[in-house]
DNA sequence: AATATGACGATGC
DNA sequence: TGCATCGCCATAT
């Protein structure tokens, strides 16, 4: 309930993101508004795991899962990407401009 | 009310 | 090029 109206926002474009892409944390608190509590948006992702929100194609800016620890798996996230075609190494996404999904252009 | 923490980001060295 | 430190801002305790 408008408790966590900051959440909200981080969930729905979270949710906005399309398949095959990812973002970055800053990426979705700059949109927001938000720019420089990057690390809000990865708090907020961490209620958003109990959502249906696809927080396997949010990592940081240097495209690293440093989220993947949060998941229920240990390589989950990297699977989880993989499947929609994204290559992941080492906990690190392969091309990541290329996948990078920034909402403020896109949106 | 104050302090510590955190799925980050940028800058400095 | 890689590691270390500071800054940001909302949540949790």
């Amino acid at each position: 309930m408008a408790n966590e109206g900051f959440f909200e926002k981080v969930y729905q474009v979270a949710k906005l993101i399309p398949y095959g892409r990812v973002t970055s944390y800053g990426a979705i608190a700059n949109y927001l508004g938000a720019s420089g509590s990057a690390r809000m948006v990865g708090w907020a992702m961490n209620g958003s795991i109990k959502k249906e929100v696809p927080a396997h194609r949010v990592v940081n800016r240097n495209g690293l899962l440093t989220g993947k620890h949060h998941f229920q798996g240990t390589n989950l996230m990297q699977q989880l990407l993989e499947s929609e075609g994204i290559q992941v190494v080492d906990n690190k996404i392969q091309n990541f401009e290329k996948y990078f999904w920034d909402p403020m252009k896109e949106l």
